[in-house]
DNA sequence: GTGTTGTGTTAATGTAAGGTTAAACATAAT
DNA sequence: ATTATGTTTAACCTTACATTAACACAACAC
């Protein structure tokens, strides 16, 4: 499986040293995101989840402490990190009380940014499987463990399920009697709809059927050009 | 319940340096143990818990990476901040190999300590929870008891083990019957996650299966790609 | 009908992850 | 110094997965 990494947004207004700054993050393995501002840092933040966000103090408009606000309101974890070229006392203090993790006076050296970011992540490392997604679902007389991964049939000797089987026939329960779109399945697993991964997929079609045949109420049904169909026959 | 204070080990050598701040926290309702060297803050640190370390790293005999070390083979957990005369990158970044949770170049401003103090302590008494303070396990057939270090079959002569075998056993006993992901315990343990303390990981696991094999209920189980399983069978 | 496209299935291949053992290294204990 | 203990590095092997390829068949269009 490959390793996701972690997610970083950067809001930082100089465009030299931001995007500098993103290229070294970039380079060590990290995604970054970078926003030239505190309005569009918010609207990025808010888009999508971030592991860290790395924020200027001294900003147009919005500055740093106000955008990590209202982070904070929308997200009591994410750990931030302040930049600012100023080693202002107060700036500290405020960074602190707004719930900051770390700070740096500009200039800085990158290996002790990479650092700070090492361990940071780490601390969190606890809560990043905080994506309370559903994981249990019973489909006809199997009980689906998405977790663990097994699929167990009427309460008896668990199935191991690979990572992708795992995933499609989650899919499937989530929209149980209901139609799963090829290419929400492909887009989301997948990451990539095309010829190969739609044939890929079918392979894995195959593997479910073959699991959940043990139950003839349990089946899945193709919908010509469409996807798939999870139909569950209570009689 | 009145609110217990805040146990704080302090270690530095200079006398009048560290009276001055060693008052200085009492006074804003920390208690706070002084030691003047490493040698007698490793004696006081293992007589007592403390919520924080503030270790200064330029000591005679021993110095605060060293002592930072030995804390850390007693406890994973317990915040540590650096204190040093010197801005030297090579000791920051030692620092943070160690484990520490931040750190103060002097002279700084006692200010800053309080709030990074008050930031440190509020983030481990949110993210700790989880692994609170638990160190009895029963584990099938097994007592593990994780403070002494030791793992007994059936009441029987405890079998030793190492720090880093306790605290992965503790790790996935913790997470009993359920998913204990790959990532926390080399994040919380190893401090780093890459190929080789992933493989140093698996010697681990190996190790541990051969102590547990003597209940035939308990196994180690992986699930590729994520993490391992202690399940435990109660027929 | 017949051609075309989409689906079903099996097998083959390459790669990644995990398991095991031993050697190397580091540190503490004697 | 020497030995014992704990940990990491390295090598090698096995298993698990995902993809690709090949081929058969079903659905649909005309």
């Amino acid at each position: 499986m490959e390793e996701q990494n972690k997610k970083i947004l950067l809001v930082e207004d100089d465009p030299n040293f931001g995007t500098v700054l993103k290229d070294y993050l970039m380079m060590n393995d990290y995604d970054v995101v970078h926003a030239k501002n505190g309005m569009e840092g918010f609207e990025k933040f808010k888009k999508d989840n971030y592991d860290l966000c790395i924020l200027d103090v001294m900003m147009p408009y919005k500055d740093g402490f106000t955008l990590a606000k209202e982070i904070r309101e929308k997200n009591t974890d994410v750990p931030i990190i302040f930049l600012t070229a100023k080693a202002m006392k107060e700036d500290v203090l405020k960074g602190y009380k707004v719930g900051a993790d770390d700070y740096l006076n500009k200039p800085f050296d990158s290996e002790v940014l990479l650092m700070k970011i090492k361990a940071i992540i780490q601390r969190k490392a606890t809560d990043s499987v905080a994506d309370s997604k559903q994981f249990e679902f019973k489909i006809g007389r199997f009980d689906l463990n998405s977790k663990l991964r097994f699929l167990k049939f009427d309460g008896g000797d668990p199935i191991k399920l690979s990572p992708k089987e795992n995933e499609l026939l989650r899919l499937l329960a989530l929209h149980e009697n209901d139609l799963m779109p090829r290419e929400l399945a492909l887009t989301k697993i997948w990451r990539d709809d095309n010829y190969f991964t739609s044939r890929s997929m079918d392979v894995y079609i195959a593997k479910l059927r073959k699991y959940i045949k043990l139950d003839p109420n349990v089946e899945i049904l193709n919908i010509h050009g469409e996807g798939f169909r999870l139909v569950i026959n209570n009689n």
